[in-house]
DNA sequence: ATTCAAATTAACCAACCGGTCAACTTGACC
DNA sequence: GGTCAAGTTGACCGGTTGGTTAATTTGAAT
C-alpha cells in the first residue's frame, strides 16, 4: 500500500484559501506548495495541473458547505426562515473570514467565475454546475412558501434566479468595499424580491 | 512639440478589450502591446505601469459610458422608463459583445474587481468610486419615481443598491453561463424589487 | 531648413510561470 | 523484517512575466 500522506488535502486547502483571498491568477503552484508546505514534485504526485487541483479544491470545497446547507435547508424549517437563516450564515462566515484575513472575501465561486469563465471551460462548466445546485435550495424554500401561501410566487425557479443574483451582487460588493454592513440589508432586499412585509416572518 | 501618435489610446482600448474578454490576469503586457500594434518600450513610454495602464483604461471606458447614461437617464425620461431603457440598453450591448467576441462578457468593472479587489487597491477604489457614481442613477431615478407616487420607496438610495446588486448578479450570470437570456428577466425582477405590477410601466 | 521634444524600436533583464523527472525515502502490509 | 507501492525531494526546463534602457526616427513648430 505504500506511506500514507495528508499533503493532498493541505494542497487543497491552500489552494482554496489562496483563491479566495486573491485571484486564480495570482495563486501560483509554487505559492500553493509553499502555503501547504509540500514540494513542487509532490503537487504534481497528486494533481496533473493547476486546474485540476482547482477542480478538485472546488468540489472539496463545495462538498464541505453543501452539508450545512442540507441542514439550514431541512424542510423541517418554515420556508422563509431557510432562507434568513442562509443569510445569517452567509454574514457569520464572512465575519469569520474577515476576523481571519482582514479582509471580506464574498463568494469564492462566483468571484472565480467572473475570472476563468471566458478562459477555463472546465472551471467554468464546474462553477455553473454548483451554483445551479445552490439555487435549487432557493428554489424549493420559495416553492414551499408558495404552496403555503406564505408569498405570491407560481414561477419558483426564476423567482429563485432573481433573488440568487442579488445575494450575489451583494456578496460581491461586501467584497469589494471590505465592507461587512453591505450584508445587513439582505434580508430587506429579499423581503422586496420574495414580496413579504417586513411584519411578517 | 515633437511627433504626435495614436499609439496610447489603441493601447487603452486593447486593454481594456483584453480584460474584458479574459481578465486581468491574463491580460500581459506584451498581449496589449501586440493587439495595439505597439512595441514595449512604447508601453512603458505612456505609462508607468500595467496597473497605471489599467486605471487609465477603466476611467477612459467609464467617460465614455458615462455619456449614454446621461442620455438614459435624462430626468426628461419618465424614471422607471429610465432604469427599463438602461437595461434595454445592457442587453444590446451584451448582445453585440456577444456577436463580436463569439461570449457574453458581462460587467468588466464587476468581473475585474471581483478578481483585482483583494490585490490591487489603487485599482479597488477606482472601481468602487465608478460604482458609486452608476448607483447614483438609480438612486435619482428610484427616488423620482417615489416622489411621483410611482412606486413606494422611502429609501432610494437603499433600494438602489438592492437593484444594482440584482442586476450585477445578473449580468455575471450572463457572462458565467455565456447566455444572453439570463438578461431578458431582468425587468421582471426589478420590477419586483422596485414593487411595480407587470401591468404598470 | 533646422530644431528638439516626443514617439519608436529592439535588445535585454531577473524573477516567476506551469510542468517534468529521476533519484530517494518512507511506512503499511504480509 | 523484508518488500514495494506510494510519497517526497531538488534540480531542471523552456517560455512568459512586468519592466528597463539607450539609440534612433519622426514630425510639429519655429
Amino acid at each position: 500500500m505504500g506511506r500514507t500522506s495528508d499533503a493532498k488535502e493541505r494542497l487543497i486547502e491552500a489552494m482554496i484559501e489562496l483563491i479566495w483571498t486573491g485571484s486564480y491568477g495570482t495563486t501560483s503552484v509554487d505559492h500553493i506548495c509553499e502555503k501547504a508546505g509540500v514540494k513542487k514534485g509532490s503537487f504534481y504526485h497528486f494533481f496533473e495541473s493547476k486546474t485540476a487541483c482547482a477542480l478538485t479544491a472546488i468540489e472539496y470545497s463545495w462538498a464541505e458547505h453543501r452539508k450545512q446547507l442540507d441542514q439550514t435547508f431541512s424542510p423541517v424549517n418554515a420556508p422563509l426562515d431557510r432562507i434568513w437563516k442562509c443569510f445569517a450564515d452567509f454574514q457569520r462566515e464572512q465575519r469569520e473570514m474577515q476576523e481571519k484575513h482582514g479582509r471580506v472575501l464574498g463568494c469564492p465561486i462566483h468571484s472565480l467565475g467572473a475570472e476563468v469563465s471566458t478562459i477555463d471551460d472546465k472551471l467554468r462548466d464546474k462553477l455553473q454546475e454548483i451554483l445551479s445546485q445552490f439555487i435549487r435550495y432557493y428554489e424549493s424554500a420559495i416553492r414551499d412558501a408558495h404552496y403555503q401561501g406564505i408569498i405570491e410566487a407560481p414561477d419558483a425557479p426564476a423567482l429563485a434566479r432573481i433573488l440568487f443574483a442579488y445575494g450575489e451582487g451583494l456578496l460581491l460588493h461586501a467584497r469589494m468595499w471590505n465592507d461587512l454592513s453591505h450584508l445587513n440589508e439582505m434580508e430587506a432586499g429579499a423581503r422586496r424580491i420574495l414580496g413579504v412585509p417586513d411584519s411578517e416572518s
